[in-house]
RNA sequence: GGGUCGCUAGCUCAGCGGUAGAGCACUCGGCUUUUAACCGAUUAGUCCUGAGUUCGAAUCUCAGGCGACCCA
């Protein structure tokens, strides 16, 4: 069963006993391959060039033909090929070694024996374009810089298994370069939009994971406990309350971008773990946190795309600001024809809506509600281009401010690209007294059976009453935002290790030979 | 939570009631211009798990596990 693993482990036996570890300790690369494929594109088929290199990397494959050999070594920056000549070979060995003492292998045999595909190696050589015009490492010397114990994935396939590109990612990124570049443009994505708010002088202060009253959303808390204190604790579902503290203690302007943790369901769109950005300037209110949205995911799309115009799953999306603006009212009776300012009564919109076949669920106990339903059920998956939806009901906002002049209704909007909702944020709430009430009426929902209901922070309420400014706060989801930039049908191709559930291994069985 | 589909050699898959298969990988042999190298040989399996139907099950039925997609 592990008899691949057996001969490899024999093979690193043996370079033990040539006085070279199949673990080294370091080497020094003189270039990485994607310079050298660069800096010598002018190298003509056949010709050589009598520069000595030095390059390390994992040997993705191998062709051997008698007296001579290519193998293909990549390094993070992409491939190049080895030319691996008998006669070179052994020849006197060079008067280089490691500096941990190893000495520089030389013969044929021994690389072409010794070195498999997946094992990390380093090699010393000239340049040399072969005459098919691949250039390529006429080697010298080479080091085991690690021996691996198992097989890469098929060459040719690749990882077909999706499950085991998200359960051993790591092979997923040894062998697919998509892979790699949806995880760089991750990189990206994160740095230039901390970028972009450190130069608005935005201050990035980090606020507690491990909270005793979970708030700032409608979600459920992963729950945990702190055993030197005998404290049932939560982990956040949101950092809003925390940054509101900090515009309270003066800091004008301030985000956080990390892990949030919602105890929910998992689908294409939802991880329980998640990123998101929140986003607190005092003195603003939510139209400024939309012009701030669009200027910011513009110029995050712009610095990793290259345009404010891209391709999400065969559909053009065009991110040049401005963008579309409508009230959540205007945009479902565009949609459905029904205008929730007419309702006077629960019965009545539920009535209405039933006629239009439209569901209108128990839980959702009141006309806002219900207009929030409409809404997901008719508008939501339609709004392929950026849209901001605005003016939500205050049944389904209790941390947003009452809109300035429509009762029943807070000033928030939810940004929707590709019918996914990607950024909520408000006009915040800084009256304590009215913040209080909503927030009770949480409770009391809460009480009667309302999982994803808030409760009440006492320490949060007493901020307010020392006195919060007038504040815009804006949320972004970053895993959506990546799937968009990356052009990901899914959240688990944009999250490096999303949760699946522990495989079941047979007893006695390990499966890919781990230790038990 | 509901539905559909998948799970067979290390990988990618075929087989769909009658001796467990192919390509690649591995091992051995050959080969100095390959790049899915090629040629020859060998090795490799709890057909996801359990129960049932049957003379006989990878194949049919039921239950369970894990995953994917769609819906809520």
């Amino acid at each position: 069963m592990s008899e691949l693993r057996e001969t490899r482990l024999e093979k690193a036996r043996a370079l033990a006993e040539l006085g070279q570890g199949p673990y080294a300790l370091r080497f020094d690369p003189s270039h990485r391959t994607a310079a050298l494929q660069q800096d010598h594109a002018d190298l003509a088929k056949g010709e050589e060039r009598d520069l000595e290199v030095a390059v390390a990397g994992r040997v993705m494959t191998r062709r051997v033909m008698g007296k001579l050999a290519f193998f293909t070594l990549a390094d993070e920056t992409g491939p190049i090929q080895l030319y691996l000549e008998k006669s070179t070979l052994d020849g006197p060995p060079p008067e280089v070694a490691l500096a941990d003492g190893a000495a520089a292998l030389g013969s044929y045999a021994q690389i072409t024996s010794l070195v498999d595909a997946g094992d990390l190696i380093g090699v010393r050589g000239t340049l040399r374009r072969t005459d098919r015009g691949e250039l390529s490492v006429k080697v010298t010397a080479w080091w085991m810089l690690t021996k691996g114990l198992q097989p890469l994935p098929d060459k040719w396939h690749g990882l077909a298994d999706v499950e085991t590109r998200y359960r051993q990612r790591y092979l997923d990124l040894i062998v697919s370069p998509q892979t790699r570049e949806t995880f760089r443009r991750r990189a990206r994505m994160v740095s230039a939009m901390r970028r972009w708010l450190d130069e608005r002088d935005f201050l990035e202060i980090e606020t507690p994971v491990l909270q005793s009253v979970p708030g700032g959303a409608d979600a459920r808390p992963f729950e945990t406990h702190h055993n030197a204190l005998d404290l049932p604790l939560t982990l956040r579902i949101a950092t809003e309350l925390h940054l509101k503290r900090l515009v309270v203690g003066g800091f004008e302007r301030v985000y956080e971008l990390g892990r949030i943790f919602r105890n929910e369901g998992i689908s294409t769109r939802h991880n329980p773990e998640f990123t998101s950005v929140e986003i607190y300037q005092a003195y603003a209110d939510y139209t400024d946190m939309m012009d701030l949205t669009e200027q910011l995911i513009a110029s995050v799309c712009e610095q990793v795309c290259g345009s404010t115009t891209i391709t999400y799953q065969g559909t053009e999306i065009d991110l040049t600001p401005p963008w579309r603006r409508g009230t959540m009212h205007e945009l479902v009776e565009q949609a459905c024809g029904l205008d929730f300012n007419a309702f006077t009564s629960r019965e009545e919109a539920a009535a209405a809506m039933a006629a239009k076949g439209l569901e209108a669920p128990a839980l959702a106990d009141s006309v806002g509600r219900l207009l929030n339903e409409a809404f997901e059920q008719t508008v939501e998956a339609d709004l392929i281009q950026p849209t901001f939806v605005t003016d939500y009901p205050v049944e389904i906002s209790p941390l947003a401010r009452n809109h300035r002049s429509k009762p029943g209704l807070v000033e928030r909007f939810e940004l929707f690209i590709v019918g996914r909702e990607t950024a909520n944020a408000f006009s915040e709430l800084t009256d304590p007294v009215d913040q209080r009430q909503r927030l009770e009426a949480q409770q009391d929902r809460r009480a009667a059976g309302d999982l994803e209901a808030q409760g009440v922070d006492e320490d949060f309420l007493q901020a307010l009453e020392v006195g919060m400014p007038p504040t815009g706060g804006l949320g972004i989801g970053i895993d959506r935002l990546v799937m968009l930039l990356t052009d990901s049908p899914s959240i688990r191709d944009v999250i490096a290790f999303p949760l699946l559930r522990p495989e079941v291994r047979p007893e006695g069985h390990p499966q890919g030979h781990q230790e038990p």
